[in-house]
DNA sequence: GTGGTCTAGACCACG
DNA sequence: GTGGTCTAGACCACG
């Protein structure tokens, strides 16, 4: 899986990472029990810090999508914990997406259309 | 309408405000045309700062939603130019959101009746 | 309230830190909604780096102990959430405290008025 | 006696081995005197270095809890000297525990309810 | 070799 | 002034 980091976005480094693994896995272009990079590799192939992807590694370990261990690194979890509900926090940015998406005048099957696409792609 | 600051909420002060005046537009609480309370007026009714809520102002200006004159103070635009489009930025939030949620087992169908609840109203 | 650094400790620093303030919100020496000191402030009087007390914030305000704002700095939340349950890791380290107590030779009544002094207390 | 790693967890293996087996000993699944698996036998079960076991034994016996010889390997001892009291590392990871139990609204009595269990049982 | 921790120092957005 | 992010570099325990 192929990893970019947008330098000039507002969303910080390490979180841009989180996100697009996150993502990769919901997809499925990181299996369950896939390894992930080295930190030290991940660093290096992206010219960045080893904290910087430490910290992403940390974050998502904390959030349950991944597991690290000293021996092996880090690895897509088996098993990801469920909750079955959407966060608050997600559903106030939806909210809001959904809000701008409106304004600009995008009928709502093509909304609807690219929500199934990402659910199901 | 009422604004209200989530305190526990990272996002910064004047992008929450910004984003419920968005919302505000969106679901009809605001108008087109009606008048949004004075910089100083809203910053002493939610008991923050004047620069902040005149930094909420300058964005839904530069975004095209509202428009500010020294004679009527800000007001709600009468037509909100349409793009058309969803923009990169709301696409990749969206793509986010919809993995998260698909990784915490939330079905298809509950995700798309959110939307849609939010679409419509 | 004074919080002390063990520099033989095998806990990391930003964990003692953590701990202490956790304890001190529990024995209420830390008030719902007062002030901790600010990163660098904390940095200082402990002689270590911001870097390890920013840590110690994201983390306690991850755990819903604490929040975090650029004007105002770090205080104790006003309403932690309770869960109502002992997490799973706190039950294995209980039990592992438990029974190196019991191989010790400490009698149960002395452990459970030692549990009861920490929990009143 | 069965010994099972927690793969996610931050606990060393080594210390997690460790653990099970002071939790052993104390609930009487290991006997006085018992002998315990050759460090390379346990190392092949569980799939581990040897040179992990080998850790957990060094600190078994430095800890008081089993000998070595290298006639009979390792075994429970005898006599484990009871030192009387609970230690300083002990008093502080108890204290730590039951500030969080308290700040998560689990009442007094079901925390004592579970210490009991853990020490008869 | 791996992730985890820490430092010294810097710059940034927010308010 | 505040917390948040990031770098370059270092050392450590675990396995």
């Amino acid at each position: 899986m192929i990893i970019k980091i947008d330098e000039y976005s507002d969303i910080p480094i390490y979180m841009q990472i989180r996100n697009q693994i996150v993502m990769g896995i919901s997809t499925g272009d990181l299996k369950a029990g896939e390894q992930l990079p080295t930190v030290r590799a991940l660093a290096m192939e992206m010219g960045i810090n080893t904290m910087t992807v430490s910290k992403t590694y940390q974050l998502l370990k904390s959030e349950g999508y991944i597991m690290t261990d000293r021996k092996n690194g880090a690895r897509v979890r088996m098993e990801i914990e469920q909750s079955g509900i959407i966060s608050k926090d997600n559903k106030n940015e939806l909210k809001r997406i959904v809000s701008e998406v409106r304004l600009s005048g995008v009928p709502e099957s093509e909304l609807i259309k690219l929500v199934k696409e990402y659910y199901e792609g």
